[in-house]
Parts: structure tokens; sequence; C-alpha cells
DNA sequence: TTCTTTGTTAACCAAACGGTTAAACTAAGT
DNA sequence: ACTTAGTTTAACCGTTTGGTTAACAAAGAA
């Protein structure tokens, strides 16, 4: 157990360990004991903070995606050129997710098991702020700073380039030989080599 | 049930029920039962025939990354030029992936829950023909045709934008609206529009 | 026919699972 | 010292799970 976990409160030692476990294992993997067993405290207080096992996941999802949603968010309306807010986009998303690796998996295994869930749980019936984005790039075509893009793919293609790495990080390390230190390096390069790529590519 | 599966043998409908049911529930959260119900028969039998949970998995896995990976390397290995191979790679990724959405998804989850048994079952003590590929990206760059460039990243953005759209399926037709045929149709064109993104971003 | 092999079924089993309970413990208020 | 409310524990419960078994049926082989 760490030092820290004595100071912890029960309620904190599982929403932490909780947060450790579903992330690595995902909700079907996961074992309630496995989470006691990590916070180091007994099966039952899981169900007497949290009632249930789904409870206790939507918790941690919610946490976790609330985390990455907002900033993701606040990059796309701020007052920036597209490029700018590219890049931004690329360092901000990378930043966030090597302090979580693991986060894509975890989101992306979600989308997939039940989308519409998903997406309710997220947004929470508020809606995706795109408009001021789509204008922003109708705008600039418009002005002859980048050509015509698809706003969806764009968008596609810097998650993908940023996002991807990660998910496959596992298969990349053993392939490249790289251990975690060196991976984290890459990413970090990656920040810059991105919005290059991406800029590139819409500028006219 | 199908009209097929009649004349279909025991074992070839536990393994098309299997496929199914591993693909869209990952190991975890598929149930001897759903595949017993899938297949139309008795429970038993998936045991008689496989032994175990883990070994049909297995056989699942096999067979599927089987069926990818050699199409891959064959690609990398042949005799044509960088942006070729390129164009060609996307092309026939891409229309693998059409034919079995689920399967990257499924990938993934296995790569990241254990790496090292992954590449130990996909490769099987072989080793991944990359030398080639990497002499012809070496030659290409000395003969000015390309920029230095990394092959990691050069595969890893290659996947990643051929992959992730499939990988983040649900949620993309979610927010665009686009039922299956109008997605398709999407990665479709994006067949073009991802090997010239790729292929300016290496040109000099 | 009779025997053997192969395929199939329903019933069953032990273990693992998520969840509950009642009693014990703790600490603060009276 | 007594009460009370919140917290923690071990033991327990019903269900689900992967896996087994024994009886049985179909089809050749003798």
């Amino acid at each position: 157990m760490d030092k820290q976990k004595k100071d912890q409160t029960t309620e904190e030692k599982i929403l932490e360990a909780a947060k450790q476990i579903f992330l690595t294992k995902g909700l079907d993997g996961a074992r309630m004991q496995d989470i006691a067993d990590e916070a180091g405290i007994n099966k039952a207080m899981l169900h007497y903070y949290f009632r249930s096992k789904d409870k206790l996941f939507e918790q941690i999802f919610i946490e976790v995606v609330g985390h990455f949603l907002p900033k993701i968010i606040a990059i796309l309306t701020s007052e920036k050129t597209i490029f700018e807010k590219i890049e931004i986009f690329c360092s901000e998303y990378i930043s966030q997710v090597m302090q979580a690796p693991y986060v894509p998996v975890f989101i992306l295994n979600e989308i997939n098991k039940q989308p519409e869930a998903f997406l309710k749980k997220v947004l929470g019936g508020r809606e995706i702020p795109v408009e001021l984005f789509l204008k922003q790039l109708e705008k600039e075509t418009k002005s002859g700073i980048i050509r015509k893009v698809d706003p969806v793919e764009l968008f596609m293609n810097l998650i993908a380039l940023c996002a991807f790495p990660f998910v496959a990080r596992p298969i990349v390390q053993l392939i490249t030989g790289k251990d975690m230190k060196q991976f984290m390096t890459m990413m970090e390069a990656r920040k810059k080599e991105i919005p290059k790529l991406i800029i590139d590519s819409i500028k006219k």
C-alpha cells in the first residue's frame, strides 16, 4: 500500500482503485474483489459507498471523460486561428493522455459497447458546440487560407494521429523496443509532427 | 437460424457463432451460452469440439488475425515503389476491414490485455519481414524521392488513419448521422484521401 | 445382428461472481 | 458512562459461469 493511502478516506481509496482496475481491465474484466484488494479494504465497502458495480463504473467513467472533454471543447471554441487550434489541440490532447495512457482504449471500448449510452452520459443533454468551429472552417476556406475540408474528417484525422499510438502502444513498444520513457519521448515529438502533417494537408 | 446453417457441420456453426460473439463482446464479455445459442446447438458441444473457452477464443483469434496479417506483409514486401505501396496498403486495409468492421477493436483489445501473448500467437516465432521495407525507405531517401522518415511513424500514421475511423465508428456515426452505408462510402473515399495526405507529407 | 465409434443432449457440479446482512467496532455528542 | 450515528468486517446468499458426466442416438464395421 502506498504511504499516501493512509490519509485518504475510504471513498477516495475506492475511487482511485476502481479507476486503476476499470481502466486496465474494462467493465467486464474487472472484479469487485480486484478493486477491493487494490484499495486495501473490504469488498462490502464498495457496495456501502457505491451500491453496485455499474454505479461505481459510471462514476469512474464520468470522472474520466468529464476531465477530458471540457478541455477539448475549450480549444475548439477559443479565439484562435485554425492552425493555432490544431497545434494546441494536438499538444494538449497528447499531454492529457500521457498522464493516463489507458484512457483512449477505455473510451473506445465504451463507445463500441454502448454508443448511445456513451453520448448520453458524456453530454447529458448538452450539445457539442461545434457550430463555431464549422463556421470558422467555412470562413477560412472562403478567404482562401485553407482548401475545402470536411470538418468531420479533419477532426477524425487529428484524433486518429494523436490517440492511435496510445491505443496500439503495447505493440508499438514491443516492435520498436522502446520503453515507456522512450515511447513518451516519441509522443512528445509528435505534438509538433502531427500539426505539421495536418496543416500541410489543408493548406492551399 | 439462417437457412445456410442447416448444411454446415456443427464445428463450422460453432466457429461462425464464436467469431460473431467474441468480435462484438470480447473475451470477457462473451458467454459460452451466448455462443451456443447463436450457433443453435447445445453448450456442451462447445467443449466437445474446443475443450475450453480460452482454446475456442484462441482459435478464433488466430483465424481472424491470420487472415489479415499475410495480406499486409505481402504488400510491404512486394516490388512496388513506396508511393504505390502506400496506396495499395490503404486501399487493401480498408477493404479488408469493411468486411469485418469489429476486427480492429477486437485486435486492439487483445494487444492491450496481453501484448506478449499477442505477438507470440500472431507471429509464432517468425519475424515481421520489415527489413526489406526499411531498406527501400533508406534507398528512396538517399535518391532524394522522399525526405528522411521514421518508418515506425510512417507505418503508425498509415494504420492510425485507416483503422481509427472503424474503432470510433459508432460515435462517428452518431455525431455525423451517417448510417452504415454512408459510413462505408466515406471510408471508400478515404482509400484515396489517406495516401494523398501521407505521400504529401513525406515527399520532398 | 451385435459391437464400436462419433455426435448430441439434459442434468449436474464446483467455483466465481455481485450483492446482502447482522454484528462489531469507532468516535463524537450527551 | 450511555447513546447514537457512521463505518467496517466476516460470513453468507442466490445466481451465473465454465466445465463435466452419463445416458442416448445414429451410423458404420464385424
